[in-house]
RNA sequence: GGGGCUGUAGCUCAGUCGGUUAGAGCAAGGGACUCAUAAUCCCUCGGUCGUGGGUUCGAGCCCCACCGGCCCUACCA
């Protein structure tokens, strides 16, 4: 059950690359994750935000002739602007090379070295020079960089360790000690074999590169782009500057993150907060990803037809301009469930707006308004306390509450559809089209009403603005989320003979 | 190469602790209906659970091998 407060992470978006598919998914997900918090009355934070040092963002601001910072501004607008159209509703959003970002990876970090887990030594190792990064000896191709294909020279550099290896007993004994912090399960398993298979220090700073944040006790240094970014996540909660609220938010917090860095999120992170005297990070939740499935996608969406198409070919921009921007936050969020890799494909996204949307929802909407137009003067009839469906609405918050608290948007999605086809069901059994206006047609249509109002409160989490459209449809003043959830879902607890209003379709189907 | 996740109906996915006849939605076929966006409702079809072994009274589930997909291997949600 909710505990009244919830603070909700994705992981900060690497400003080298544009906003496409595969960000925002996570960014969505996150999204409704909060909104399905904020709607049950938690007081709840949504933090996104761009990561923006590192030696490639140099480079590439270089190449255009602007100063990094130049740059990283305009890229990190791309991400405001993408979660714009994509209705996110972060209550923050943090930029790396922000003075208050500084300010706690200095304190953060010190705080480490002050408790002896950063270390001086020496780092040996093979070095392109195109990349202007180090590798190691497995990482070759042929002896040679695998993405320059040159000869490797052999270099040294001073470097600040992080003695993660340290950390290997108290590392397991927290993953024992809390079996739900990282999942799904099959994840967490897979961050705990890594840590069974041992763990080695990890290199933290870099003095070969300046565009990083400075290490505080030693100026020639910089912070290696990871660590200065898993503490992001602090940042954000004043560490270092305001301690009740870090009091206030940490360690409940929930980071969404993809598979790919579960070894940031699950190992080093917890680690690294161990290291600085506060504890691990209370939940971090692994999704997968979305494969393209070798399926062609149209031409607008792809700069070359004959090219294989990836997901991040993909920007969010042109999938909402070509379905709208709750059809895709739909399909993000119900089509595949969060923590197992998905499909993403066009055919897919056209048939759940066809199905769920156009056919169900939309459609629903519709003949209800039509029929109490005609069969109740176009005002709301009372809902019965002995239709059927007072149950099946309790029934269906209910499974959405217990699905949304366990990160499954899809099940969620599922139990509300689930109500959607009982009220088109109770419709086509009491057929009330057929009828005379009377008590009885009155209770059928007033009790489908009402079951479409608590359908409109379960999906806003999801599809805020469709929600939104429906309860003006519906008669009602305000938002869905006016009171919060368990108010809203009370059956019967509208005010009656509204104003209900038809409308053009929602979601008109669609014939490609 | 090494470490790991994964494979269930044409498609997208459920399947708890090993326990009767493996479920849902979509698609497909049939019927009903005509309020509604050719929508809706009811019924039906559809599976050698990747392959081959093993453990067990009993395996989709546990073990081994192999095959395919994917992630990590120190910058990609």
């Amino acid at each position: 059950m909710a505990v009244g407060r919830f603070y909700i992470t994705t992981p900060i978006y690497y400003v080298n690359d544009a906003p496409h598919m595969g960000t925002s998914y996570t960014t969505v997900n996150a999204d409704a994750l909060a909104r399905w918090h904020r709607l049950i009355g938690d007081e709840t934070k949504f933090l996104t935000g761009t990561d923006e040092h590192g030696m490639k963002i140099a480079e590439t601001a270089e190449k255009h002739g602007v100063s990094p910072q130049a740059w990283t501004d305009a890229t990190s607008a791309r991400f405001e602007e993408a979660w714009a159209t994509l209705n996110i509703s972060q209550d923050d959003f943090i930029r790396t090379t922000q003075a208050r970002h500084y300010e706690t990876v200095g304190t953060f970090l010190t705080k480490i070295y002050e408790n002896g887990y950063i270390r001086k030594d020496t780092y040996r190792g093979l070095y392109c020079v195109g990349c202007e990064d180090y590798y190691t000896q497995d990482q070759l191709v042929d002896g040679k960089c695998p993405s320059h294909n040159r000869e490797l020279v052999e270099m040294e550099e001073d470097n600040y360790f992080f003695e993660l290896s340290k950390f290997e007993d108290r590392l397991l004994e927290w993953f024992e000690a809390n079996p739900a912090a990282i999942q799904p399960a099959s994840k967490r398993n897979e961050a705990l074999s890594f840590i069974k298979g041992g763990l080695k220090d990890v290199s933290i700073t870099r003095t070969s590169i300046s565009w990083g944040i400075p290490v505080p006790w030693d100026e020639g240094h910089v912070f290696y782009v990871w660590y200065d970014a898993l503490i992001n996540y602090l940042t954000a909660i004043g560490y270092g500057r305001d301690e009740a609220e870090v009091e206030k938010w940490w360690p409940h917090v929930h980071h969404l993150i993809g598979k790919e860095i579960i070894r940031f999120h699950c190992v080093w992170w917890p680690a690294m907060c161990m290291a600085a005297g506060i504890d691990p990070p209370a939940h971090v939740f692994v999704h997968g990803w979305l494969l393209v499935g070798g399926k062609k996608l149209s031409k607008s969406m792809a700069a070359d037809e004959s090219a294989p198409v990836k997901l991040t070919d993909i920007t969010p921009a042109s999938l909402v301009e070509q379905f709208g921007v709750d059809p895709v936050r739909y399909y993000l969020l119900r089509n595949t469930p969060l923590g197992t890799d998905g499909d993403f494909s066009i055919e897919g996204i056209t048939e759940r707006y066809n199905a769920d949307l156009a056919n169900n929802l939309g459609n629903l909407v519709a003949r209800l308004a039509t029929v109490i137009g005609s069969k109740s003067g176009g005002r709301s009839p009372e809902p019965s306390e002995t239709s059927e469906l007072k149950d099946r609405a309790a029934e269906a918050v209910a499974q959405a509450r217990d699905a949304w608290e366990r990160f499954a948007p899809q099940e969620g999605l599922e139990a509300t559809w689930r109500l959607i086809g009982a009220v088109n069901s109770a419709l086509e059994v009491a057929e009330p089209w057929k009828a005379e206006p009377s008590p009885e047609v009155d209770a059928v249509l007033g009790s489908a009403l009402e079951a479409l109002r608590i359908i409109t409160v379960l999906i806003w989490p999801a599809m805020p603005d469709t929600a939104q459209a429906i309860w003006g449809r519906i008669g009602l003043d305000g938002s869905p989320t006016d009171g919060g959830l368990d108010a809203q879902v009370l059956w019967g607890s509208a005010p009656q003979a509204r104003v209900v209003t038809k409308g053009d379709p929602l979601f008109p189907r669609r014939k490609d």
